[in-house]
DNA sequence: CTTCAATGAGACATCACTGTCTCACATGAG
DNA sequence: CTCATGTGAGACAGTGATGTCTCATTGAAG
């Protein structure tokens, strides 16, 4: 019985993004193997936490890749977005600024181009007249990702229940963002 | 020149809010002491983290007591709170929940009276027909929290303007509660 | 059945961090 | 000026975490 590479690494970024002090023999039992198959598998704990880091990229980059930021409504393609990254809130919350488990991505590395599709997004959505004008695109960003990773904490807490999160969020943010409301 | 205990209680929130693995000696540095002094100041690690949390609470709870949750209306009350909360984001953000450097606040400690009271003002403005019924009072005070941390952290990575950040959030967390929008 | 690969348990050495302590220096008050 | 207090630098011992490695066990394939 094998645990797959990707299960331990969620299971990972499931107990750091928590405990970021959480030593390598939690992390192992936390993905269900031993601290010695840990080490097999990443011949250190700051190579597991740049392998967290490119795996969330990556994940992030499907997740966005399946939303088609660029298509329709960009009001829909919000919502596409929220129902896309929820399911991997916590892997996203590593990359984001507040986590600084994953030590400063660079400024023109992966992160800023996935950040780049979202404000493009917002800009998108200004242009069209659905959006406020009034407000950065860099904040739509920042809010999404602190909601985000509210939500997911909100879920792991009991306090939101699972199947209400992504409409809680999206509602919330999509009234805040929308043009018309003043 | 002595840097007070207060002074030294900020600057290490805000160190481990940002890197939660930083050791004693960082943390003595980045408060401008040294970590002899520190020790003085604090038997233990543990300790400074203990201290830290009940400095959380007693900040927060004047911030909130300044805002008047219970007066006047409440969309005005939530503009009050975001500009009670934003200086002292990085404090409030420790004793959030996604953040446990801080272990475990108890069920029914202080945190719990806080959240109560913003989950209270919620409930007002639904009562008082201005905020969203569809939306719990819980998801109010998660969004809140994880908006303050994002937009404390954009404003330290420089992606938002210091001045424009109590603004920006109060815009879009108001534009997302407020009734009547659909 | 045998063989092979993967895994867990555990031992061990090393290292970073922590807490403790001493001593020299700096500063402020009288 | 002296004296008292606070502080920083640095040494040291102890601890927990980390990385490395060996050996026994387990499970799957042939």
């Amino acid at each position: 019985m094998t645990t797959s590479r990707e299960d331990v690494l969620r299971a990972a970024a499931a107990v750091l993004l928590h405990r970021p002090r959480t030593p390598m023999e939690d992390i192992a039992r936390a993905a269900g193997i031993s601290r010695a198959t840990l080490h097999r598998m990443v011949p250190s704990r700051a190579a597991l936490v740049r392998e967290l880091a490119a795996f969330a990229v990556t994940q992030t980059r499907a997740a966005l890749a399946s939303a088609r930021l660029e298509e329709g409504e960009p009001v829909e393609a919000v919502r596409r977005v929220v129902d896309a990254l929820m399911p991997i809130a916590d892997l996203y919350a590593l990359l984001s600024g507040e986590n600084q488990l994953v030590e400063s991505t660079e400024p023109d590395g992966p992160w800023s181009e996935l950040d780049g599709l979202l404000i493009a997004l917002y800009r998108r959505g200004q242009e069209a007249g659905a959006f406020r004008l009034d407000l950065p695109a860099e904040w739509f960003v920042d809010a999404l990702s602190s909601m985000l990773v509210g939500a997911s904490w909100a879920v792991h807490d009991g306090r939101l229940a699972r199947r209400d999160a992504p409409r809680a969020l999206v509602e919330l943010l999509l009234g805040g963002i929308r043009r018309g409301q003043s």
